[in-house]
Formats: structure tokens, sequence, C-alpha cells
DNA sequence: CGGTCTGTTGAGTACGGTCAACAACTGTGG
DNA sequence: CCACAGTTGTTGACCGTACTCAACAGACCG
């Protein structure tokens, strides 16, 4: 047994609406781990013998290039699966998994999915989904690459981050987990200079606030109209 | 009746090994389609009533951004399965298909993909290699567009279509299909006249030759230095 | 209280985009 | 067959965005 109740499960939005039972016969071969602030789940590159269910925390995928830059594919947050990409094609995990804040997962052997995926098909469509709304967003995320400036490309990963991911505050809302200039550039392909010198103008015009690796988004109607164009 | 014998099947990667039976099943409920030069089988946004099967030529995939620019996302070649983005999730087409060559396809109407897919896992199963493989390289494209400058992405495009859509010729292997500088430039990312001066320059270096929208490369080695980082 | 991490600011530079002009080739219709 | 229009490719001048590098200032942590 995993020692984890099914409540945790049913009220996360893929399980609404399962049965009791589905709920512990999928969680019967799971078990709970707790990955401190900074660890990772998994690397690239490594074997890919488990997936992950994140329950509570946040996570960030990364892919190292040829050269050793390091790029930021996507934020994780509770509630979706992660390290799956490779039931799909690959024996490794296509990236490195790392808890950007105190997580709690889910975890299942690899060698599990085929017999889960038999029994609750609505864990292959899931994926099927998954998989269609991430390779939507890849291709967004090329043609803005391709087309668009820095300037706009910032304001729409805070607004994207700000949706995922953001907790309201008074005047604005705050993205959960700490976020510093350089994880921004490589969310969207900038340097940490560039990044920085956009928020401070941003602060100072009052769309933003933050303080050390903390952002809250303030305005997010000016932001939209900077990511759409003026 | 379709038309097609179940011949032009059985020579495609794809289908190798399948039985004469399941051929005929598939073939069935398909009807052969031809595309002259230019004409779309179907455009960004339209219902996705049909999905395709290209027998020989080419298809060009591009998307169109909100502000106008296109950007290719790929080139299709025959034995490839093309227009299914829409059976995982979406109802409309999310990019617009154009044959750059005259090009045979079989067509089927959406609506029997789930039947096919039941009939034939390998149908399934295969297009979510195929969704892994794109995915792979969307996400490839992106950490290429932030961190490589444009005559590297250059020289690992015409590499990658050499690959592809090559065909030997003495001294090089020549791309296939008519390409002009525009559409390299939206391949990567670039405009026509940064395309434009890279290749003149690899021209008379001999690494590449060819004329008006036609592409050879010759020195696939100097082109992949190029593509690494000199 | 030093060391590390994070953020700011400035100066210089270059890659690649924009725009304009023209040349060469292709296909079409008179 | 030639004239013409349309497409494709080349080249030059200019310029701006965003990168590189350097220096420093706070914030946080042990």
């Amino acid at each position: 047994m995993s020692g984890v109740d099914r409540s945790v499960l049913a009220g996360l939005k893929p399980f609404a609406g399962w049965a009791a039972a589905d709920l512990d016969a999928l969680l019967a071969p799971a078990h709970a781990r707790r990955f401190d602030k900074g660890a990772a789940p998994f690397e690239q590159g490594a074997p890919a013998d488990s997936f992950f269910l994140l329950l509570d925390g946040h996570v960030q995928a990364s892919k190292l290039t040829p050269d050793g830059r390091q790029i930021i594919v996507r934020y994780i947050g509770p509630g979706e699966l992660f390290g799956i990409a490779a039931q799909i094609r690959e024996t490794t995990y296509p990236a490195t998994a790392k808890a950007v804040v105190e997580s709690l997962t889910l975890v299942w052997p690899s060698s599990i999915w085929p017999e889960l995926a038999a029994k609750f098909p609505a864990l292959s469509s899931g994926l099927l989904q998954a998989f269609g709304a991430r390779l939507a967003d890849a291709n967004a995320r090329v043609i803005e690459m391709a087309t668009e400036p820095v300037e706009r490309r910032l304001a729409r990963a805070l607004l994207k981050l700000a949706a995922q991911s953001g907790r309201p505050v008074e005047g604005g809302v705050e993205i959960d987990f700490p976020l510093t200039r350089q994880e921004l550039g490589e969310m969207i392909g900038a340097t940490l200079f560039s990044v920085s010198r956009l928020l401070k103008a941003w602060e100072t015009e009052g769309l933003i606030a933050g303080g050390r690796a903390r952002i809250v988004v303030r305005r997010s109607d000016r932001l939209s109209a900077i990511a759409e164009g003026e």
C-alpha cells in the first residue's frame, strides 16, 4: 500500500468523477515521495523507470543543450502527470525535473503503465490529450521565438505563469514559487540582463511588483497589451 | 472501393508486414485523391473532416501567426500520415497543408478513425509514436531558436531536408522538391535576405549548389560542422 | 560576518532585420 | 516568337534589438 488515501486524488481535476474502487486500484501500486526544494525526481538521460503525479508543490522541467545551456520547458503544477513522455517511445527521460519548492508526488513504476492504461482507458486518452496540448504549446513557442521580440515573449510568459500557478494577493496575482531572472530568461530564450531591464521598467510603471525571486503581476491588462503588440 | 490496390500500401514502411486482408480492410473506406502543385488538402482552422496518407509527392505543413506571418512546421514525405492532429483533441486543423509538388494521397473520413484504431492497434500506437517524435522535434526547435544563430539553424535545416527528402545526384544530394529562400526562412525563423546571403557564401565555397528553388547539398560533412559549432 | 545567490546598471558590439533596387529566370498570352 | 508579368534571388546601406562583459549592490544563509 501507498499510505496515501484516495481523497488526495479525488480532489484533482483529472480524477473527478472516478469511482472510489478505481481510485484505490490506481493507488495500490503507487507510493508517495517527497522532494526537498532543489531535489530532482529525475535527470535527463536517466533510465525512465518511474512516472509521477504531482500532488503539491511545483516542479520545473528543463533540458540541457549539447553545449551546456539550459532551457526551461515548462512548470508543472499540482494534479499534473510528469515523467510520462517516456511511456510513449523513449526508455530514458527527455528532460530533467526539479522541485522548485518542497513537493509531494505519487510515483508508479513505468513497467506498470501498460496494465493501468488497459484497465483505465481514461488514463491513456488523458495522456493523448496532454501530449496534444504540449505539442500545440511547443509549436506556439517555436512561432513566438521566431517572430516575436523578447519584450512580448516575457509578458506572455508572466501571464501564463500567473494563470497557471498564480496565487491572488492584494493588488495582483503572485507567482507561487521562486523564479529568478535567470530562469525567466531560460524560459523565453533571453539573457538575464534583458529580463532584468524589462522587469525593472515594468516595476517602475506599476505593471508588476516583487522581491528577490518573487513576482507579482499587478496589471495583467497592460501586460496583455504588450504581449499582443502594444 | 477506392480504386487503389493494396500494393501501394505494402511498400510503405508503416505497413510492412501487414496481412493482405488487413490492408484491404484499411483501404476499403479510403479513396485516392491527387493534388496539383500548390493545391491545399486542408487549411488551418477548417473543420477536420478527413485525414490523409501521402503516397507520393511532398506536402508542406505551415501555420499562420495572429499577425499574418507564416511559419513552416514540417515537410511531409511519402508514407506519412497527416491531418491526424485533429483526431487527438481538436475539431479543426491546426495547420495548413499544401502540396509543393503534384502529390497523391489516400483520404479517410475523420469519423472512421475510432473504428480503425480499435480494429488496428498498430495504427493508434503508431500515432502515439508519431506524436512523440513531433513533440521531441518541436522541443528541439524551441531550443535551436533560443540558443543558436541563424547560420547553424540553416545548416541543420538543410541537412534534415536532405536526409528526409533527398535524392542522390552526382556530387551530392538534391532536396527533392522546390524550396525557396523565403520558405527556408520561414522554417528557421529568419528572413529570406539572411538565408540568401548564407546560401550564396556556401555556394561559392562549394558546400552546396543549386538553381532556382533547387538545392543540392554537396558537402554534408562541412555543413554538419557548421551546424554543430564550427 | 563572510560567502553565495540574486538583481541592477552601464558600455560596447554585432547579428540579423528592414528597406530599396535590381537582375535573372519562368511561364503565359497575344 | 516576343513582350510582359510574376516569381525568385542578389546585393547594398542602415539601424535597432538584444547579447557580451564588467562592476557593483543588496538579500539571504550558515
